[in-house]
DNA sequence: CCTGAATGTTAGACTGACCTAACGGGAGTG
DNA sequence: CACTCCCGTTAGGTCAGTCTAACATTCAGG
């Protein structure tokens, strides 16, 4: 079976049960796909059923939501997609970093392997997308991630952006005006706990930035 | 209400309804639609009901299919997509001209209307597809046929390939196979009325080709 | 003009994806 | 320790798309 024989929304519920342990150990929950794929939760409830029907996760009633090991197999491959599409849309379309989810979200389950391959071709073979994240080789394993998070990073140390996380496109585009982008280099100021708030300093700019924990967390740095 | 929002078989029957027009005038019938899209004419029967329902085509019992304005709206713009997209295909990721087919088929589903709106700039927006089919502007009409079918091509007078049908990806592959493209130069040595074969010699080639009916019937020609 | 073959339609069933509404389980609080 | 609230699940409904099987229509040949 290969994975353009899933429906579309089950290969985006396999890429986001993935999705959910590539950056953090907690897997994700009925509620969360729900929001995300903009579905009621009893949707997707059905759709995991299904899926396990299908060997492709486990899942007991109330339990956690596990891929087997064909699943795993599927979500790479979209994954996989993904990014390749990203990197296509930005380089070869013009299409900006930041507005290029969406699209990539509708393509990746309409573009053959052939054209993946093409694609991969043209470009070849990049390692990363747009925002930074690794692109799984092909049947393969994503690069491991790198960096920290800019809401764990030290102070008054030169950083770079690593990667951005594309969950949120209204929060990519923010970003995109601030200046904040892959490669973008930083400093952060301080961290004031209680508040959440994270102040950094972009290379070359007059005035500080401030961001809140969501934007502090989404965004992983290096250091120089 | 744009084309985004029928589903992908719906896409599909307003494009097949509106292409069996565009170079010849018998309307298609059930069966054929049913044939070309891999299903049983009941289903196909059952989605026409669906498109009178929704306005876009008209339909009696055992009647004719007709295009309402609306109809025809939607299947210009899918026809739009589509040439562009086989044209997006060759022209950038290295395609040949008759394995662009089915790739765009899916696509056009999946595609943006920005992204469709790109990939005409980038190719500056041509006119013509891989085939020779004429790209229709966004919103219009398609430039008018141009031609005659090879079948009903004068003998002994040099001609060029303007256009191609794709209907049949086999086909394609085996003229591409005989060296027939568009912008192909040829001459008609005879057709042979009975046998239905019309005999063609290619310039710059040793030995003539005997095309069949259909294959004559989706090859069209200019005079130089 | 009748009739039968070819073609098209309807009926009834299934699947996946969605919904709303009702129900069940589990975790923290009084 | 029980209760409550949140979350997830199940039940039951709709819709599009598909099928098979049965039925209807049309038209061309006899």
């Amino acid at each position: 079976m290969t994975v353009s024989d899933l429906t579309a929304p089950a290969q985006d519920y396999l890429k986001m049960i993935w999705s959910a342990t590539e950056w953090s150990e907690s897997p994700i929950t009925v509620g969360a796909m729900a929001e995300r794929m903009g579905v009621k939760p009893s949707t997707v409830s059905d759709g995991i059923r299904r899926l396990a029907k299908q060997g492709l996760v486990t899942h007991a009633p109330y339990g956690s939501i596990e891929l087997t090991d064909a699943g795993r197999e599927h979500a790479v491959e979209m994954v996989r997609r993904h990014r390749l599409l990203e990197t296509f849309l930005v380089q070869i379309l013009g299409y900006g970093w930041d507005e290029v989810h969406e699209e990539a979200e509708v393509l990746e389950h309409a573009v053959s392997a052939t054209m993946i391959r093409r694609i991969d071709e043209l470009l070849e073979h990049p390692t990363r997308d747009p925002h930074g994240d690794p692109i799984p080789s092909p049947g393969g394993l994503p690069n491991p991630p790198e960096g920290v998070r800019l809401a764990a990073a030290d102070p008054d140390r030169p950083v770079t952006i690593t990667r951005i996380s594309d969950a949120d496109p209204d929060m990519l585009r923010y970003f995109a005006e601030l200046g904040l982008a892959p490669d973008t280099q930083l400093t952060v100021r301080a961290h004031r706990p209680y508040a959440d708030i994270t102040t950094i300093h972009l290379d070359g700019r007059e005035v500080d930035i401030d961001l809140g924990s969501s934007a502090a967390e989404a965004i992983w740095v290096v250091g120089n």
